[in-house]
DNA sequence: AACGTTGTCGCAAACGATTGCAGAAATTAA
DNA sequence: TTAATTTCTGCAATCGTTTGCGACAACGTT
């Protein structure tokens, strides 16, 4: 594994390396003829920078550093689609880590990215993290760090989210409308403000058109399909059917909906379905799921504007939180 | 963005940078009580070692770099896991990059990851490249390549694969089996040999069964969702109407199973479908989507684990074919 | 003729870590 | 007491690149 570098490119030359770094960075001292006799050899030999030289020198990076709980989510992927994208048009690369929802492997690879000397995070916490003390620890040394939809609230940094109190509300509002009255929410991890805040709107829905709020109709779980299957059969199993199940995302509606077939009643007419992140699955099964549409790859483009915003400039950092519409999209289950 | 380094440890402790770096290791040339002050002092000033330092010194990386047509498709992103997941086991962190099926694309990520020092490479190449020469430049240096699925013919390197002329023969066989005589297939990009293999296997299974082969039930098209709905609107205009497709992957089955039901025709009954990966969303859907089921992670793993073998060994290197099974899962759409 | 410009280029130090080699101190052996 | 050995640590070079500074021609200007 031998790469030429900028010296092999002078000794054929019989100049010096500084030379070939001046040319090879369009230097105006350099002269034209030397420049055009560099670029020609850099080009047979094949040449590529040593951007691990590079950066070493200069102290300044050009990977950004993704850490997101699963690839596979559709919503992450995308999200990491979007901040690929504007990285790549500003000259940057991505890493990306998965935390697999574990808060120590979130933490590893915090570290890990921060030995790599990154320019600077892009992040959404994974569903167990309990604290922001290895991001905070990041930032005292000056790292930019942006979080994107499960934010960490004790870190003062820039965020990219949605109103998700907001956005459920409406999606229960949606259902009220439609005439469901005893509507069960399946949440998430508690510990994640996403799942706090969406369940505050959907209690607010409730409220606000006086329902019964019933504490046996809201029921914790993860975010992926098994616990939306289990949680629904928990609500079977209570002896009480909701008519309407508004699901902290789309991963558990489908796990719901699944075990609401199995169970043999119909949706919308015994049970409605609202997921949330519009997921293309949703759009798929039939009937197709009403869901709140959360603008994934807009996400990851914003948390990355803003990350190099802050990487590249040298004014005094302050944290801002955009966020983003959503709308809710009315389909077959509701 | 300052790290503490090394000499910050050293001036700390008035000793020598060498010393801190060798108590770092664990060198038997220092003492127990060196290493725990050095230990101690390192944890106090949160010191992580600098990877690109260390990388430039040693001439080693632990950096595997990934490269893959789209991540939010569900076979790569799953693949991603497993390679991440072995690599993460090994001490390496990986970094994806995607080319969006574009060759250029495809071209500069290589380039940028040569930049980078990667210790080496798993690819699965995008439906235009053309050529392998851009590999063929890194191994002439000696960076270990691994292909999987998307296979590049012309470059000798390790590759991961499934037999896709086998698994295709095997669905088709299924269809015909099942009775289905007019069976159509949905194909990509022809440059891919993935999708040679299918149609050959697709070819065989006709032609075992004497079942008349019409150049018109051959549509090539893409691999994504709206190919597949196109395709299929293009084969309905056609005024044949085949019996059964088989579609080169699951998205595009999905995007001809939409077109068929919004054509008011009945799944199975009068057209059935097969698709290729046993994408999760092929089981939702109602019916349920028969498919082959590839082992999305375990390519991923098994790719990794080549390269970092091929990466750690110096012994010669002789690039292996790993084939790996799939099994045909049948559901209700056929 | 002496000087200042201008245009090109090289020297050498630095980035943070590793490592062969040498040196100092402490210990033991003769 | 001196030499040999062991144990611990430091010096300095190195990885590939960048960059401040100085060198040195070849000019033109007085």
């Amino acid at each position: 594994m031998t790469q030429p570098t900028i010296k092999d490119i002078a000794k054929k030359l019989n100049i010096s390396p500084s030379t070939v770094s001046r040319a090879l960075n369009d230097h105006p001292d350099i002269s034209a003829e030397t420049k055009r006799l560099v670029e020609m050899t850099s080009k047979e030999l094949n040449y590529f920078p040593n951007t691990i030289a590079q950066s070493l020198k200069t102290k300044r990076s050009t990977t950004i550093g993704v850490i997101v709980p699963e690839i596979k989510h559709d919503f992450f992927s995308s999200a990491i689609s979007g901040i690929e994208k504007v990285a790549y048009q500003s000259g940057y690369t991505i890493m990306v880590c998965q935390s697999n929802e574990s808060y120590e492997r979130e933490v590893i690879n915090t570290k890990a990215l921060a030995s790599q000397r990154i320019a600077g995070l892009v992040i959404s916490i994974s569903q167990n993290t309990v604290n922001g003390n290895h991001f905070k620890a990041l930032q005292k040394r000056g790292m930019p760090i942006v979080f994107f939809d499960r934010v960490c609230d004790d870190v003062d940094a820039s965020k990219v989210v949605i109103n998700d109190e907001e956005s459920a509300y409406k999606a229960v509002n949606h259902l009220i409308e439609r005439g469901y009255t005893k509507i069960a929410h399946i949440t998430g991890p508690l510990n994640l403000k996403i799942c706090k805040d969406r369940e505050e709107g959907y209690k607010k829905a409730l409220r606000e058109h006086s329902l019964f709020e019933d504490k046996d109709f809201i029921i914790s779980s993860g975010l992926h399909e098994e616990n939306g299957y289990q949680s629904m059969e928990a609500l079977f199993n209570l002896g009480k059917i909701p008519d309407a199940i508004f699901a902290v995302n789309d991963p558990v509606a489908i796990g719901a909906f699944k075990k609401i077939k199995e169970y043999g009643l119909k949706i919308p007419d015994d049970i409605a379905i609202v997921g949330f992140s519009n997921n293309p699955i949703t759009s798929l099964v039939e009937p197709p799921i009403t869901t709140v549409n959360q603008p994934s790859f807009g996400m990851g483009q914003r948390a990355a504007e803003l990350l190099i915003k802050q990487i590249e400039s040298d004014a005094e950092f302050k944290p801002v939180t955009e966020v983003l519409k959503t709308t809710l999209i009315v389909r077959g289950s509701s």
